[in-house]
DNA sequence: ATAGGCCGTAAAAACGATTGCATCGATATA
DNA sequence: TATATCGATGCAATCGTTTTTACGGCCTAT
């Protein structure tokens, strides 16, 4: 029922072949050749197969890629970041929400290979051995976003979890606060969780503060376990000056619980966030935070996936996007 | 290189169209043959292409989607409503971001169609007869979420927004208000600009108040245009005693704008957002808000869409889903 | 005993492109 | 003039499936 490239080359009274070659902008091609055969793909309304062609070329100019939640504002961001670039690249990105549960990873990746996509982007928290051997096992080029394999054998794009929370920490340290605060990601969660755990811990000892557990809670990223583990901070005996937390959803709920309790943020305690997603500057006080460029990471990963496609040379796999620290009014002026 | 159907027919001793039946769970198989193709399947690691499947069957498996913008708090909810039924019913996603601009939609429509999805879903604001002819040109089912084309000819869901905005307007009325402003949508935008801000109008009528053509603005859908707008209402000789928003980062934005000049929301001010994103509670006070069922657009529409796809008969086209509205503190409690 | 059915399977023709190779005329070279 | 070169085009194989058709064998009903 639909036009075939075989209608066209009928209609303009050439073969197939010339036809293809003119659709896909072969130069070998007369050009009185290449317009009798575009006035015949016009008259005709032709739209080519990218399946047939696909299966021809064994190329799809699709991607896969496989997010944890997408309406999460963190990821949505940076899929936007990945989609901008692929558009740019002519490539179409098939979306799937992997909600960080390993078999459902494995079996997109599965699915993905069967739909024969060019690549791969794997954004989630943990990579694991079993995630490794899914996406070795084939030539499809695959790039972490956001996250990074524990031996970097995979290309990633990220940044610097550790040094990230170290610098936010120290920050607060250097306004000389001795009771800070961290409302961590869960240690199952090796970057944003494990890392910036670290990165918070070192910065105290460089400090010379020494660590009080109960000073230390673990959130799970959502607003209400800011707001549920703030709340128990003010309850201890001596509670926290400060206060860093690894998202800036748990930091807003922070400064909530902190409200509430008539304490005023950042005069009674101040507060640091994470990632600096646009909410940050959708709250009051607005939120310091350290800024992840979650658009860039997307932009990048997908950059240098189209590389990896094209069998150009990389120079370095592992990427590590820079951070800073965006000061706003949940933290005080620096001293002097 | 890989390992085809043909090489697991050979290795197990069958035809390829036996091989094709086991995976495709025909019951034409006697057990035996099945147990011996599974085994060989195993053995080889065959995974089947679907790109050739799709080439010979005549379906993908695969919907397109274009979406005015993932990053959207609004749309990313939506899109997540729309992949979770799609995973249901073992539909993969193309998820595209079309920035509203017509040019882009169209050229999104004709790509998904070269990639011979089984259907499209189209979320956007207007639905112009461009989009109606570029839609309707081939046979390929669509649905619109979150928006309508103004004859209904092609199946939707989307709330009443001009109901919508009406109840909103109308608990402002009723709780005495007689300075209501609203902060609307571009007029452009039929649904969520001009339906909302036609039930505004229809409720202040209904409740005996003279439209104030200085206590309505319009707005871009971010927080920066609530904030923005509201300064503006507020410099007024005088200023509302209640402003309705057509979304909620602009009702946000106009309670900062509020807080920001010194008065109290809802004391002097009372404020109603629509949309109800998961931000209305991550503000102090949380906002009062319409609730637009956003995953269940998505998810409602593209159940649709599966039907649509199977040939079932559908009874009616054109859905809407219900709206409520959910009271929080940036409304006083209601008088008895 | 024979015709008719049914089951399980094989064979082969699509599906709609791409692409390597052959061809062919014309121009350039010797 | 004969030959090498080259640009433009056609031919046909190929990509990895699905699906239609045909067929052999076995069972059952008459």
């Amino acid at each position: 029922m639909p036009v075939t490239i075989y209608d066209v080359a009928r209609e303009a009274g050439v073969s197939m072949a010339t036809v293809s070659r003119v659709v896909n902008g072969n130069p070998n091609v007369k050009p009185l050749t290449r317009k009798k055969v575009l006035a015949a793909i016009e008259r005709l309304g032709y739209r080519p197969n990218a399946v047939a062609r696909g299966l021809a070329s064994k190329k799809t100019t699709t991607v896969g890629v496989i997010i944890p939640d997408i309406s999460s504002l963190f990821f949505s961001e940076l899929a936007r970041g990945i989609e901008d670039i692929a558009t740019m690249y002519k490539y179409n990105i098939i979306l799937c929400n992997s909600d960080q549960r390993m078999e459902k990873e494995l079996q997109l990746i599965n699915t993905l290979l069967e739909k024969q996509v060019d690549g791969l982007l794997f954004l989630g928290a943990e990579v694991k051995e079993e995630h490794l051997q899914a996406l070795t096992s084939t030539s499809v080029p695959t790039v972490l976003a956001a996250t990074r394999d524990a031996d970097n054998v995979l290309p990633s794009v990220s940044i610097d979890h550790f040094q990230a929370a170290y610098d936010a920490t120290e920050a607060l340290v250097s306004r000389g606060h001795k009771r800070i605060a961290m409302i961590s990601g869960p240690p199952n969660d090796p970057l944003s969780g494990l890392m910036r755990y670290e990165g918070y811990k070192k910065a105290l000892n460089d400090g010379g503060i020494e660590l009080d557990e109960k000073l230390v809670a673990t959130g799970n990223y959502f607003y209400e376990s800011g707001l549920a583990t703030t709340k128990a901070f003010l309850a201890l005996a001596e509670p926290p000056t400060a206060i860093f937390a690894a998202n800036d959803e748990m930091a807003i709920g922070a400064i909530h619980a902190i409200q509430d309790s008539g304490l005023n943020v950042p005069d009674d305690i101040e507060v640091i966030g994470h990632d600096n997603i646009r909410l940050v500057e959708m709250v009051r006080p607005r939120l310091t935070s350290v800024v992840q460029p979650m658009y860039d990471i997307g932009a990048v990963a997908m950059r240098l996936l189209t590389k990896y496609m094209n069998n150009e040379n990389v120079e370095e796999h592992v990427v590590l996007l820079p951070h800073r620290i965006e000061f706003r009014e949940s933290t005080k002026p620096q001293q002097a």
